[in-house]
DNA sequence: GTGATGGTTGGTACAGTGTC
DNA sequence: GACACTGTACCAACCATCAC
């Protein structure tokens, strides 16, 4: 179940609750001849509608979904997916997250009804009819790692906020002596530390792993013999398993490929920044609860790789391998496979080949980001509605390279504009774990299968590397290359000088650096441009 | 300056689906 | 049934921030 699927049962589950409360209104109508008790019954409601308000909040501050659970298990039931009732599951936990949320959106508005306020604004922008189901699907991620957003934390330090389906000795170990077991700190801390919903489902895995290793027990129990051995078995893993192996339990996988040597496993570094960074997250979170003293996941280290592991690190592409790119077919005979998302095959490879700029940077672009400040046109890499940006340091404006316009990117966005549509690769997925996933997928195979590069250390990172090799080679200064390319070089200095937009470098400036991505050696005379029905000015 | 930690992004294997 | 294509889960690389 993706995340479009849990906002439409959210979003339905909203329109019963709000449908009932309407009957329940419509039942208490009373003739005018009573207004006066209608009064007094009315205010009572409001007070009741406050009541439930604040019990709401509260059970959304302490993860208490228990009042939503049976409406969720029904919603489940009604859609055959009885399977996903699993209170460990982040799925199950958003659902009743967002019913809880649901909930108290349609108590709001039907307090403010009670009222004779039929017009009021969706507090809760989740339920706000106006936005479309992608721009729901986004903000309940953003507001999601499982945590209650901000707007529903208010006033609870998160050392106070516990659930309260625990037994009081259980809500403080460090008073009872009783300490929570792994999992249940997991929970908590993805609860209480805002974490992605990307990276607490990584960390889920990691957990469930360490529990069928270890064992889910009390957190004041894990020595680091355990963390060790959770690490040694971990090492044991292969990667990119199967279905197959990805069904069975940890300990009966490992024990399967006991002797298949050929076979590879999980690297050190991938044990260490996911498998020990998780354990470490839930006992590190423990100790700032309070409710250990110590982290004996901290000082636990990995191996050092050996030679044949060693990381392999990404490669430009050389004016060969661009040349084996230009004259494939989307390039030189205007292919336009589905996977490739339309034009987004053409654009997006050239985008990136003459500024650098990341995948998900051009993929998410929007036409708003596209624009011209004293006659240089640019990208402005930013945050937006499609998707988020790595960091904050990565937003840029980068000129657009002469090539670029002269095979037709204005007419391309001016197509798009009057097609009505606000991103420039609209065709590109917006679901998935980032936005470009299934656009990535299909560029991987296209380099390896259609182009015929099989190199693994090239990818379409590899533009990145070209461009910064290109620029270097044509001598512009490192501080302009890292403003292109969005890299924060960490100098106190880069904070002074900027603009309103927090830019160092003018348009001018980089201008020319831009145009400095010349690729002398590779010959762009078979390039198929691509043609645009655009009004032609009379 | 360095290492730990937290988080994001892109590549790839695999299963599912559609088309012929 | 073969093949092409797509969606998803997971791995690995990378980056930013923070504490020391």
């Amino acid at each position: 179940m993706n995340d479009k699927e849990i906002v439409d049962m959210i979003l339905t589950f909203f329109h019963n609750e709000s449908s009932e409360d309407f009957h329940l209104r419509q039942m208490a109508v009373i003739p005018e001849m009573h207004r006066e008790e209608f009064k007094e019954i009315s205010e009572e409601r409001i007070k009741s509608r406050d009541a439930v308000d604040a019990e709401i909040v509260e059970n959304l501050q302490n993860g208490d979904f228990s009042a939503v659970e049976g409406d969720v298990w029904q919603e489940l039931l009604m859609r055959d997916r009885l399977d996903l009732v699993d209170e460990e599951s982040i799925i199950y936990r958003k659902l009743c997250y967002g019913f809880l949320r649901a909930r108290r959106e349609a108590n709001r508005r039907a307090s403010m009804e009670d009222k004779l306020d039929f017009n009021a604004n969706f507090q809760d922008p989740l339920f706000d009819p106006d936005r479309s189901i992608e721009e729901i699907v986004r903000l309940f991620r953003l507001s999601t790692g499982i945590i209650p957003n901000e707007d529903y934390c208010e006033n609870a330090p998160a050392s106070q906020a516990t659930s309260s389906k625990q037994a009081p000795e259980q809500r403080n170990g460090q008073r009872s002596g009783i300490k929570p077991t792994v999992t249940e700190l997991f929970e908590k801390w993805c609860r209480f530390q805002s974490v992605a919903i990307k990276t607490a489902t990584d960390f889920e895995t990691q957990i469930k792993r360490f529990c069928d290793l270890v064992g889910d027990r009390p957190v004041d129990e894990i020595t680091s013999d355990d963390i060790i051995y959770f690490r040694d078995e971990v090492e044991k893993l292969p990667v990119r398993m199967t279905h197959k192996q990805r069904k069975m339990g940890t300990k009966e996988l490992i024990s399967s490929l006991e002797g298949r040597e050929e076979i590879p496993r999980l690297k050190p570094q991938t044990v260490k920044n996911k498998s020990l960074a998780a354990i470490s997250a839930v006992l590190g979170f423990a100790v700032k609860e309070r409710i250990l003293n110590e982290n004996v996941a901290q000082r636990i280290g990995v191996r050092k790789p050996k030679e044949h592991e060693k990381e392999v690190k990404g490669l430009f592409f050389s004016s060969d391998r661009l040349q084996m790119i230009l004259n494939s077919p989307v390039f030189s005979e205007g292919f336009r496979p589905l996977g490739g998302a339309g034009e987004t095959a053409f654009w997006v490879p050239m985008i990136c080949m003459f500024t650098g700029a990341r995948l998900t940077e051009v993929c998410g672009l929007e036409i708003a980001d596209v624009g011209c400040e004293k006659g240089v046109d640019y990208f402005f890499i930013r945050h937006n509605k499609t998707r988020d940006l790595k960091s904050d340091s990565t937003i840029r404006k980068i000129p657009i390279h002469s090539k670029l316009l002269a095979w037709g990117f204005k007419d391309y966005l001016e197509t798009q504009r009057k097609a009505g549509q606000d991103r420039v690769f609209e065709k590109v997925n917006a679901e998935g774990p980032s936005i470009s996933s299934a656009w990535s997928a299909w560029w991987s195979r296209y380099l390896r299968k259609k182009i015929g590069i099989l190199d693994p250390r090239v990818n379409f990172h590899s533009f990145r590397h070209t461009v910064r090799r290109e620029l270097l080679d044509k001598e512009v200064r490192e501080s302009i290359v890292d403003a292109i390319l969005g890299h924060s070089n960490g100098n106190v200095s880069e904070r002074y000088g900027r603009d309103e937009d927090g830019l160092s470098y003018s348009m001018q400036r980089l201008k020319p650096a831009i145009e400095a991505l010349t690729y002398e050696h590779v010959d762009f005379s078979r390039l198929q441009k691509p043609k645009y029905k655009t009004a032609r000015k009379r």
